[in-house]
DNA sequence: CTGAAAGCGCTTACAG
DNA sequence: CTGAAAGCGCTTACAG
């Protein structure tokens, strides 16, 4: 029924082995036979068996995509869309094909990633995540299987993982020297997984700016929380709370500011007449909020873009040395940042 | 260097074909022989290779999910993330992996799908939009090839198309009567592509519930724009220009709202006081908003479970008679509905 | 209960 | 420039 190789073969009158070749593209195949062969795989609408291929070449044209575990409501977060429609457009470019992980707890996101190497499932790997200690880089390390991460990788490993990151030390830091000059002293720092280098790195973004000015760490002003949403909620309640609260508040992430934004609505704080906030990865839904939230671009559809195309690099030729790219960022100002008004709260 | 099926059998002193056997876990092989061949697979690492696999059993058991072209945004959606996060649960439990479709363009989707069931790449796929005229699904159903799409086919096909979609028309119509209850006479309607089902049903609901309350419809009270948040936006200028705006507003998708509630804010005009909202899907930030957004849930996670439910059975067995399923909605009262205040505005 | 053999649909040295 | 043959790593009738 399925039409394959050898049916095109028989009806142009060549051998198998000659299909096989204009397929390719072969130089030494005369311009006569490649016309003759091609109407007929046209006619005949053949499609090549691409299990059969990859096969025999050992290589599949896919490359696997691995998000978070479930139990991080990675699909919640549209960091993870933006991303993914980044390597989908490079993936597109370069005719790969992807394959998403569907792993629910961390310790599957182990066993699935084996399952793809072993299986010979895919030629590449983008892990969408990044956290202190994960033994899927060990893994893939160890078996040197081509693989980007997106983020960033342990310190010890920088010089032997490929990865595309933003600066997030020299972005926090920006986006804290940017609150000092609208005169704000009290600046609260707002982050989420505290195992994440996200987190990691704008904190101590965020720590060298105030040093550099002098400005002495108040540790009660920094509050983390996991859960995206609820968390910026809780942050608020723990500063406000305060005998001497923050006047700005910097939040690592998009949705988390949205959850600050509510409760000190709630609270009738007033943004940004008594209250600053500048949050991290301008999502699309941060210029819809009220007020617009002021927010760093981290450029997230470039992660996803750069990664894939660093990905195939690293496939097509498995012993470069380790590379990483450093995507730009760039602070959109819209409506929550504003000049210290000097009235406490 | 990779370890096949041979190695295994060499290794175990038994044939390639009981080790096969084994790995399929026939019940003609004997226990002993189980254990021993699976010690040494354990021993050696053993992994099947999926491509030789998949070449001999002719499927893979991965699914193609096909994506609506990125001309549509999908992904800055919610929706998309949370209908792929059901999919994706369901997969996970009947051990299916998931391709995802790259296309950029209406037109490279048919071809991506054509190459997808040609080349077998996957044994089923999941169409998570639905258009009045859709080339794909006249090609997927004249090659006979599983697949479930995620909404409405085109109302000719209802019987030979397997598919899981809410009842729009019904739910639409319950929000319409919901805002009559509260003595709204002047509903208007902002819906999004004209060529989408979900927009089409949605309308119908609309009007069923007016013209069953005998309320005339006022044309110049419907209207549609393609942009998922400047729609809002551009639809709140062209209601309230009018000599007699409307008291309230069914808008189709919750970031729709989202710009409708911008747009009414920068108006001064005040919701839910002198303007009642109500939108469609029950997405995240739906919450998030000020205020908070009385919307229509549609379960779009168990839309992309059921989805990916059905076409296992539809997989399994071919010749099965096309089923539908309809998912469940309930209307969720937040801070943007109230009584009619009588005031004009 | 298990083995030998053929075959899935390709590709790629090796000849000519 | 092209063909015949071997092989990629599995599975599954067919024997025994």
């Amino acid at each position: 029924m399925t039409i394959t190789i050898k049916d095109v073969a028989r009806k142009a009158n060549v051998a198998p082995s000659t299909v096989s070749r204009v397929i390719a593209n072969h130089s030494t195949i005369s311009t006569k036979t490649k016309e003759k062969v091609r109407a007929v795989m046209e006619e005949l609408g053949y499609y090549p068996n691409v299990n059969a291929r990859n096969l025999v070449n050992n290589h599949t044209n896919v490359i696997g995509v691995i998000m978070p575990s479930a139990t991080y409501a990675p699909f919640h977060n549209p960091f993870f869309p933006e991303v993914l429609r980044g390597i989908t457009t490079q993936a597109n470019e370069q005719r790969y094909g992807l394959y998403l992980s569907t792993s629910q707890t961390d310790l599957d996101i182990l066993e699935e990633v084996k399952e793809m190497v072993y299986s010979r499932r895919v030629d590449g790997i983008i892990l969408l995540y990044s956290t202190v200690a994960d033994p899927v880089i060990d893994f893939l390390l160890d078996r040197s299987f081509p693989f980007v991460v997106v983020g960033q990788p342990p310190e010890q490993l920088k010089e032997s993982v490929f990865f595309v990151n933003n600066d997030n030390v020299k972005a926090a830091k920006m986006v804290t020297e940017y609150l000092l000059l609208l005169k704000h002293e009290r600046i609260a720092f707002v982050g989420g997984r505290q195992d994440a280098f996200v987190t990691i790195d704008r904190k101590n973004g965020y720590i060298e700016a105030l040093e550099a000015s002098g400005i002495q760490i108040d540790e009660s002003l920094l509050v983390y929380h996991d859960e995206i949403f609820e968390g910026g909620e809780k942050a608020v309640i723990e500063l406000m709370s305060q005998k001497n609260p923050p006047s700005a508040m910097i939040v690592t992430d998009d949705l988390m500011a949205l959850g600050v934004l509510r409760m000190l609505f709630s609270m009738n704080v007033s943004v940004p007449d008594d209250m600053s906030v500048v949050s991290f990865n301008n999502v699309l839904m941060s210029k819809l909020s009220t007020p617009p939230l002021t927010t760093l671009d981290i450029h997230i559809h470039e992660l996803g873009y750069k990664a894939a195309q660093m990905l195939r690099q690293c496939i097509l030729d498995p012993k470069a040395s380790p590379k990483s790219h450093i995507v730009n960022h760039h602070l959109i100002r819209r409506a929550t940042s504003k000049t210290f008004n000097g009235m406490s709260i």
